[in-house]
DNA sequence: ATAAACTGTGTCCGTCGGATACAGTGTACT
DNA sequence: AGTACACTGTATCCGACGGACACAGTTTAT
């Protein structure tokens, strides 16, 4: 009663390619592929990843690559399998249950920093690979015991992973915005209050004193200690006779 | 020393069009281009929104939308700027900024589920406009006078934006994944697991946990409350002499 | 040796955003 | 009134995109 075509990404994503036995020696790899697609993606961004580019960096012809992929959406698929990575080990991180999801939702914002185009790739109707799965497993592996229900415990993966994803992209529109600015969002901010001051007026008040307050402001780990203290007060809630 | 060139898009967002004083009568306004364009991005999805389209829509060739903007950025500008109306006003909401931020995240959330193109358009670099600042300039307004720093005030605000702009994109993924599948993602999941839970054994656990619950799950209320939750720990941390 | 399977290439198509040149239209100035 | 000029919408063209298809060359199983 479910999905009983797994489509090319599925199987791409999940089975081992079967070697063929006949013809000529393929002179490329879907790994290979996977990796050149990856780098234009890191060095370019999403947009610059088309067939051509990739085929003219591996030596090859477009179409060349259709034998090894489906198409465009299968490739984004697999390098965005690539670029998850394996999940980090949450095993070795001491202290229970908070400690381990700072560190997952610490590492999940690496990665969308370092690899940005993740942000876009994996949001949307899309086939799920086994590295995105894993790292599902690793923020439900810590919260089991918790006492929280299933539907929470999913429930708290998804905020953090999408707290994780929107400060990245935040970063990464910083970063792009303008040439060297550091704080774009709120300059930019600041550009358009500029005479504007009784349109947004609580805006411009509190940019004034975030001007003065000078200390440096991360917004990841702000959001994620709000977040593992509304986690913390459920939890505790969920055990009435505590130990 | 801040950005002197404020691009078209800028312009056409903040400034009231010039209006001509020769030649012929325009046909067409922004405004209708605009509206095209909404109307067009919430049937058919932003892919859909192209300039041909448009001008196919409005009786008119593909190059006259050029008489009236620079290129397609500026019109997604002015799409998103449309498509977010005005901020709420969280004045007649009462009981202070706990139940006025619930409101507004609420509020943008059912945004981002009505238009879900403004989940796309609203992220990296953009051209910013009134709208879009005045939905901030209202959360920002709500935390004025809780004892929060400046650099928090806006690091709530844009932890609640993430979420809602998260939870808004998981649920049209779940909308357009299956056909009508209410609960996409978790009946995805359950079924890749499907024969792997010895490699995702949390997952499972917690899957088979939640077809039990059966309760149902509104992921976008639960977030909100733990990161209100800890906004509220916060809050009660910086006033020590409490009232 | 031969047939079948497999690889990479060349060509073609429709669609996209956009540049440019051009003809028609209405207003302002002489 | 006449004319110059600003402004409109259109037609044509371009390069780049994802992809379909037919084809020639290469390797292996029979």
């Amino acid at each position: 009663m479910a999905s009983q075509a797994p489509s090319d990404a599925h199987r791409l994503l999940w089975d081992s390619p079967a070697a063929p036995r006949r013809g000529p020696k393929p002179t490329l790899t879907l790994a290979a592929i996977t990796r050149a697609g990856v780098a234009l993606a890191d060095e370019e961004g999403l947009a610059a990843v088309t067939m051509q580019r990739i085929a003219a960096g591996l030596g090859v012809t477009k179409m060349a690559l259709y034998r090894y992929l489906p198409g465009k959406v299968e490739l984004v698929a697999l390098m965005t399998e690539a670029a998850m990575g394996d999940p980090p080990g949450l095993d070795t991180v001491a202290g229970g249950w908070r400690p381990k999801l700072h560190e997952w939702a610490q590492r999940l914002f690496e990665g969308f920093v370092r690899h940005p185009w993740l942000v876009d790739t994996t949001a949307g109707p899309r086939a799920i690979g086994p590295h995105e799965l894993g790292w599902t497993e690793q923020a439900v592996a810590a919260l089991i015991g918790t006492g929280l229900r299933g539907a929470e415990i999913l429930d708290v993966a998804a905020t953090l992973a999408g707290h994780a994803k929107a400060m990245a992209q935040q970063a990464a529109a910083a970063a792009v915005g303008d040439d060297t600015a550091e704080e774009g969002l709120t300059d930019a901010m600041g550009a358009l209050i500029q005479g504007r001051e009784d349109q947004f007026p609580a805006l411009a008040a509190t940019l004034d004193a975030l001007a003065q307050e000078g200390g440096q402001d991360d917004a990841l780990d702000f959001g994620l200690t709000r977040i593992l203290d509304g986690v913390e007060l459920l939890i505790a809630a969920r055990r009435p006779a505590d130990q």
